[in-house]
RNA sequence: GGCGAGGUAGCUCAGCUGGUUAGAGCGCAUGAUUCAUAAUCAUGAGGCCGCGGGUUCAAGUCCCGCUCUCGCUACCA
């Protein structure tokens, strides 16, 4: 492979509703912030963008839920984010926005070329519009008169008592569920990238030409093509996000997958007058760091747009990493099941390099993988202060007490002095070909190795006992465990940025290339060093305790905070419409060919009947059987999956989705009334 | 249910186009050692390579079926 002669790395834009945490670390931040440094330090010609994405639907919900506007729910959490990887030291070269202005030009822009080559499909429909809420209703935020049955309920998507599907436009009688009032017709226009067109090309470029991306991409891509692409509307009635720069589109913003990743784009410009040649040229190689729940966006639907434009380049890899959880469950922003970034800057001062280390260390990169507090402080304590901090301190301490802090002078050098001098030359060839293929977790290991190398040869040699009778040969010892020392100062930077400053301020040698590590003459005799500090502290077990308890904590407060807000009062006339009754389940099986749902046969007292339940993720079909349970038998029939369901079995749901049965205290009568 | 990715030592993972006694780190056991933040070094125990078939002289590695985990997707009055 010829080097390429520039990149260009993006990582994906962090969503501005929150702050960032080890998930998103591990996954995307930490890889790429160690590619790009690491091409960085070979002199390369890099750029390395990101920014926040702060358009789409969940922002101006979460500004509704927070009194705020939206632009202050951005502001403040693109103002954290920027901050907290600022301070735990990711070097992009620009991290911008997409509220700037630079992109609001560059998306309107792009989207406007399209437009002009004709390359969209657009489509007018009419859809309810709601005055009084000043926007364009979905579906099923509409009620009405069903046309077929005359039932009042309908919903705009389907009327739930005669199971036809509807449009919203064939309701009698609409009314919007946001504000009660009558919604009038408007016609409104989308556009809609026609993805089928570009399967051809789709399919030759990824599953032809990059056959060498990581499977799991591979995988993704190929299931996504071998389904079939849908034409994808890239519109969306709203007011928050990038205006589409056509006259009459009032209210129209671009859908945030086609904002975003042109986000990239903007930044780039933003930070540099030569743009181009990092977006246009074929000589570029272009890489995106992601997380797997980004994989279509940035293989498929994104390679479409920039091949539609035409005088782009296409990314060169996408390695994007799966998940990582946190002691054994999934991280949730909603449950606040997360180590925040911008906490752990707050309780682990100065402690960057071991987050960084734990998080290689354990990278996602084939499959999910789970980070623990236990391995955080066993991987600090053992490899960062036992292994790495010990011998840099070993090499250093003996230094001075026998050399008075300069570097002896090496002699002639015997066999194992040889071997160790060709391993470190080893050790940074077995380095730079991980990073190259995006195997980090390995070139961390390759890069471990040469530390444990160096806590080998000094106790093989035991130049504490020699120094009582053959100096010189301690000389040498000492010698190139220095070296080996300078090489570690040059290696550990694209890992342990923090830590490389640190030997660097050792061995008093601020400046050298990635390119001069592997020599064992990187340190002249006599060459005076500084006194050395502990490069990591232990990590006790009652941090780690504090941490378990913090998480927990955390937990339980945003479980008792997520219980849904109390509806809206009603009469007693209202609850008394429900007929509540107890019921027995005769039988249940699963429906077939899906996974929620069971079909019960129900002993009502009044009659048998058929009710399907999407409870099969909660209760086997056995369990159900002679089980009480309460249901609601003037339901509206409804047909699911073929079969007619006559009713609802009550279930409680707790935050998490956990389903529980809601029974009678003891054996009750069937058809007896609950109320 | 469909599709994708995984299932290899107690834990986290390597094992490329099939080839001698299946590897690493951590953990564990034993020993050595004291320059070092009781750190380090050596040795060792520990694996029906998810299950069952098949192809082959030869399979963790290829094919078929099944099973479990994760993700996307459909169903969830």
């Amino acid at each position: 492979m010829n080097t390429p002669k520039r990149y260009l790395i993006t990582a994906a834009l962090p969503y501005a509703n929150g702050p960032v945490h080890i998930g998103h670390l591990a996954g995307v931040y930490v890889p790429a912030d160690i590619y790009a440094r690491y091409l960085r330090l070979r002199g390369r010609d890099v750029k390395f963008v990101c920014g926040s994405d702060e358009h789409g639907v969940a922002i101006t919900i979460k500004a509704r839920q927070e009194e705020v506007s939206p632009k202050e729910v951005v502001d403040k959490y693109h103002n954290m984010i920027k901050q907290s990887f600022d301070q735990f030291g990711i070097t992009f070269d620009i991290y911008s926005r997409t509220t700037s202005k630079v992109h609001y030009e560059t998306a309107s822009e792009f989207f406007k070329n399209l437009y002009d080559k004709g390359l969209f499909v657009e489509q007018t429909t009419e859809q309810f519009y709601d005055n009084e809420a000043g926007q364009f209703l979905a579906d099923r935020y509409v009620s009405g008169t069903c046309p077929n049955c005359h039932n009042d309920g309908a919903y705009g998507d389907q009327c739930e008592s005669c199971g036809s599907s509807l449009n919203a436009t064939d309701l009698i009688n609409p009314k919007s569920a946001l504000t009660g009032t009558k919604p009038e017709l408007r016609e409104t226009r989308h556009w809609f990238m026609p993805l089928d067109r570009y399967e051809d090309f789709l399919r030759n470029w990824i599953l032809e030409e990059n056959k060498d991306w990581k499977s799991n991409v591979y995988g993704q891509c190929k299931s996504w093509l071998d389904n079939g692409l849908q034409p994808r509307s890239i519109s969306r009635d709203l007011n928050w996000g990038v205006p589409i720069p056509l006259p009459d589109a009032e209210g129209k913003v671009l859908y945030v997958w086609f904002d975003a990743p042109i986000g990239y784009i903007s930044a780039t410009k933003e930070l540099t007058t030569d743009w181009e040649k990092y977006w246009k040229d074929q000589e570029t190689k272009l890489v995106h760091f992601i997380g797997k729940d980004n994989i279509v966006f940035h293989c498929v639907i994104f390679p479409s747009i920039l091949q539609a434009d035409g005088t782009y380049i296409l990314p060169d890899n996408v390695p994007a990493n799966e998940f990582m959880n946190l002691e054994n469950d999934k991280i949730s922003t909603s449950r606040n099941w997360a180590v925040w970034l911008h906490e752990y800057l707050d309780d682990f001062p100065g402690k960057q390099d071991v987050l960084r280390y734990v998080l290689t260390a354990n990278m996602p990169e084939t499959k999910d993988n789970d980070f623990t507090w236990k391995d955080f402080q066993d991987r600090n304590n053992n490899e960062l202060v036992g292994i790495l901090g010990n011998f840099v301190n070993r090499a250093m301490v003996l230094t001075n007490k026998y050399f008075d802090g300069k570097v002896p002078q090496s002699g002639s050098l015997n066999e194992e002095d040889q071997t160790v001098l060709a391993d470190i030359k080893q050790y940074k060839a077995a380095i730079e070909d991980n990073l190259e293929h995006f195997k980090f977790r390995e070139a961390l290991k390759e890069m471990m190795n040469l530390a444990r190398l160096g806590n080998k040869y000094l106790a093989d040699n035991e130049p504490w006992k020699l120094i009582k009778h053959d100096e010189q040969r301690v000389k040498t010892i000492l010698n190139i465990s220095l070296q080996l020392t300078a090489n570690l100062a040059i290696l550990a930077e694209p890992f342990l940025p923090n830590t490389a400053v640190a030997l660097k301020e050792f061995i008093n040698q601020p400046d050298k290339k990635w390119e001069e590590a592997g020599s064992g003459q990187l340190l002249e005799t006599g060459h005076e060093l500084n006194k050395p500090s502990l490069l990591f502290a232990k990590v006790e077990d009652e941090e780690i305790q504090k941490q378990l308890d913090k998480l927990i904590n955390a937990r339980q407060k945003a479980e008792a905070s997520d219980i849904e807000p109390a509806k809206e009062e009603i009469s007693f006339d209202e609850f008394n419409k429900m007929d509540i009754r107890v019921g027995t389940v005769l039988e249940a099986e699963k429906v077939p060919k899906t996974k929620k749902l069971l079909k019960l046969t129900i002993h009502t007292g009044l009659d048998k009947r058929t009710v399907v339940s999407g409870i099969a993720e909660h209760y086997q079909p056995e369990e159900m059987i002679g089980k009480q349970v309460c249901i609601l038998v003037n339901l509206a029939p409804r047909k699911i999956r073929g079969i007619e369901s006559q009713g609802m079995i009550l279930m409680a749901e707790n935050g998490e989705g956990k389903l529980v049965s809601v029974v009678p205290d003891e054996k009750f009568q069937e058809g007896a009334v609950v109320r």
